[in-house]
DNA sequence: TTATCTACTTAACAGTGTTAACCTTGTTTA
DNA sequence: TAAACAAGGTTAACACTGTTAAGTAGATAA
């Protein structure tokens, strides 16, 4: 295994277990029994070893996503069935999914921002479902690309909500789930008659 | 004014101009004339002085909603123009906004718990709308509180995918925003004719 | 053999949050 | 009046942080 590589594999572990305010380079290096420097030569800067990350998060976050797709259910199922993954995946793995909505490009002005435009495509494959959904069955969609953008924004809510331990202790954390994929997926739908 | 206000007020406005990260206690201290150490004299660390920072965020939005509410509306007119009124000021204030979401509990352990409840008063604000709309009016509204929090959830999504730069350059965000209102509103309104 | 390239190291800079110990000042108490 | 005390500040230091410039050992190529 090449130094890059083990960098990111322990650093990762470290982001995930203690957060990324403990993930020092000194500390990565450490681990890697490597002075701190040596990382300097497989990423620019931290920022840059961060981004490296977020993609293999995004990339995670993708296929849990594309893995449970399922043509051959209709579009508000499939709908039903991402949100679902989609909240699932980001409580199994918090601190990985944070990490893709850690870091804004302005934050970054070293970086280019193609890098942060691959982030998206992952949104476009949500827009895709959308936009089949819209054109063959009542789902309400003006523009699939706005309604994905949609869709993502209130799961990320709704997750947020969640890690960030805003929920009111009263509410059953699975409950509140139900009730706000209830609600999400209700906006897809078309009333059938409307007043 | 008192060390303690001029405190908060320069570490406010370095945080709301630079960024968290830029918000350093000797910088702090330097604006205010005087050492590093004296802010611990009014403060017990940087995350207590966070934490005024945040309580005072979260105070501000809750004026901004509160100054909007109109009980002469109709409960869904209401939620629009909340949700209007808490986008916009998320995008007006957005350093401000983001603070309140900057920290978790759990990286604050030192921090009584009892001090994230109080930040918890302003979705109650929001239940106690929404409760009444689903008394009198075709709210669908099973758990007032659940619903308040479904509510502020995708309000927060919506704001979080603006902020964080995440939406396509292809989509107007004000298409966006009227979209992702327009969905949201939806999910609480009950199908007057059920299929 | 000499030169070059790669992958790493050492040493250092400037900055961070935080603490212990000290000093001044004004107020209270014996 | 003299002594004790507390409030609000200071200096110096510790143990960190990200980052860079310069140097070094070892393999490879001319």
């Amino acid at each position: 295994m090449s130094l890059r590589e083990e960098i990111l594999n322990v650093s990762r572990e470290i982001l995930i277990k203690d957060g990324f305010g403990k993930m020092s380079m000194r500390k990565i290096a450490g681990r890697c029994d490597v002075t701190a420097t040596s990382i300097y030569l497989h990423f620019k800067n931290k920022d840059d070893l961060l981004l490296a990350l977020i993609e293999e998060s995004i990339e995670h976050l993708k296929q849990a996503l594309i893995e449970v797709l399922d043509p051959s259910k209709s579009m508000i199922e499939q709908l039903e069935i991402l949100a679902r993954t989609y909240i699932e995946y980001a409580l199994k793995h918090p601190q990985e999914y944070e990490v893709i909505y850690m870091v804004r490009p302005e934050e970054m002005p070293k970086y280019p921002k193609e890098k942060f435009r691959d982030v998206r495509s992952t949104y476009e494959l949500l827009a895709e479902i959308i936009q089949t959904g819209g054109e063959n069955e009542s789902l309400d969609v003006k523009s699939s690309l706005i309604s994905a953008y949609t869709l993502w924004a209130q799961l990320h809510g709704v997750v947020s909500v969640i890690l960030n331990k805003r929920l009111d202790t009263r509410i059953p954390q699975d409950q509140f789930i139900e009730q706000a994929i209830n609600h999400i997926l209700k906006g897809f739908v078309i009333e059938k008659t409307p007043a």
